[in-house]
DNA sequence: GTCTATATCCAGATAGAC
DNA sequence: GTCTATCTGGATATAGAC
């Protein structure tokens, strides 16, 4: 019994991975409310009614991704703001990162567009965008607070700071969104374009 | 007879603005598939029979929409490139000119969002769609002429033209979509730090 | 032209068999 | 745990009165 018990918390964890990739792709191609729960079964290889003996609802396929893409990114940004190197290479590092990202993995892209989509609508569950509201701004602190320790090292150009952030993600999601509509097609473009930006 | 019939027109027209203009911002804030009729109606104040009175259906409203948004733009950027004045003019005017309208008017935040939203979802009309695929490149097109005439005469930065006009949409578009999440509370960054990318 | 009422359809969620 | 069948609500679009 204990045994089992392992066995099958492990078969109920793949099922709920399933779930969630399927869905995750069709969010972010179709929205949440043009997404319909057959969509996510037949995705899956599942059947619609046994999505909800893992899931309560669509609504909450939705915020858990909402919720793991957020603790992802604040995770790495963290990690970033750790390194035992310059601020100039800490940008650098993580515009090239973000860049590769979406090159190598479609998901990447999905997740941003995922985000400004709820951001944005009133359409997504409240919980949602409760997630987004108060978690959005520790990327920001970081890239702020890095941008500010290169400007006194004199390694970053003396724009404000917090202007400089915003256009960082802005340009970031821009990027991301069209790597989500044109796939294979988008070539990304050199990251020392947007660099110049930020560092002298 | 025939003088009403003009009046009747005018009404007509009115009737079909107000629809497209309650149209676009719920569009923009919800999405094609979680707007419902009765929502149009509401905000246009109408009944849900009326609607179909002067649209065909939902998908109809919303491609119109696409396409006058698409044209618009696409006159804006011709228009830029007739402009007598020097390459890097044309992009200083170009950007502020794009920053300053998505501070004046939301509703260029919200064409913005729609138009990234039908190119990547499928879930949108198949002839909206269309429309962009067709159409985008028009402005794509004045940008990358722009920036490689500069490049010739010495003030344009020698990266690829093709990914400067890249950033150049992205960016522009990651800005609209921070100004259409945020509105107010936004505040636009200084064109000069974006300017730096293209710019010598 | 405009409204109210309604037919029709489709999707989310549940129930119950295996 | 998984499936099929079904309940139920809500949204599109139409019909018909004024």
């Amino acid at each position: 019994m204990p045994r089992n018990k392992e066995a099958n918390q492990k078969v109920k964890d793949e099922r709920r991975d399933q779930i969630l990739s399927a869905a995750l792709r069709l969010f972010a191609t179709k929205g949440l409310s043009a997404t319909k729960i057959t969509d996510i079964a037949l995705k899956s290889g599942m059947s619609q009614g046994l999505i909800y003996h893992y899931y309560k609802s669509k609504e909450e396929i939705f915020t858990w991704l909402i919720g793991s893409a957020m603790a992802k990114m604040n995770e790495a940004a963290l990690n970033l703001e750790k390194l035992p190197v310059s601020a100039k290479e800490k940008i650098i590092i993580a515009l090239e990162g973000l860049l590769k990202g979406f090159n190598e993995n479609a998901d990447t892209a999905n997740y941003y567009f995922l985000i400004t989509q709820t951001a944005l609508s009133d359409a997504y569950p409240e919980d949602a965008k409760e997630i987004i509201r108060t978690q959005n701004d520790v990327k920001y602190g970081v890239i702020t607070r890095i941008l500010k320790q290169g400007q006194m090292d004199g390694t970053v150009k003396d724009h404000d700071a917090n202007e400089m952030a915003t256009l960082f993600f802005s340009s970031i999601n821009g990027l991301a969104l069209n790597k989500a509509i044109y796939g294979q097609r988008f070539k990304m473009p050199d990251s020392n374009i947007l660099l110049s930006m930020f560092l002298k």
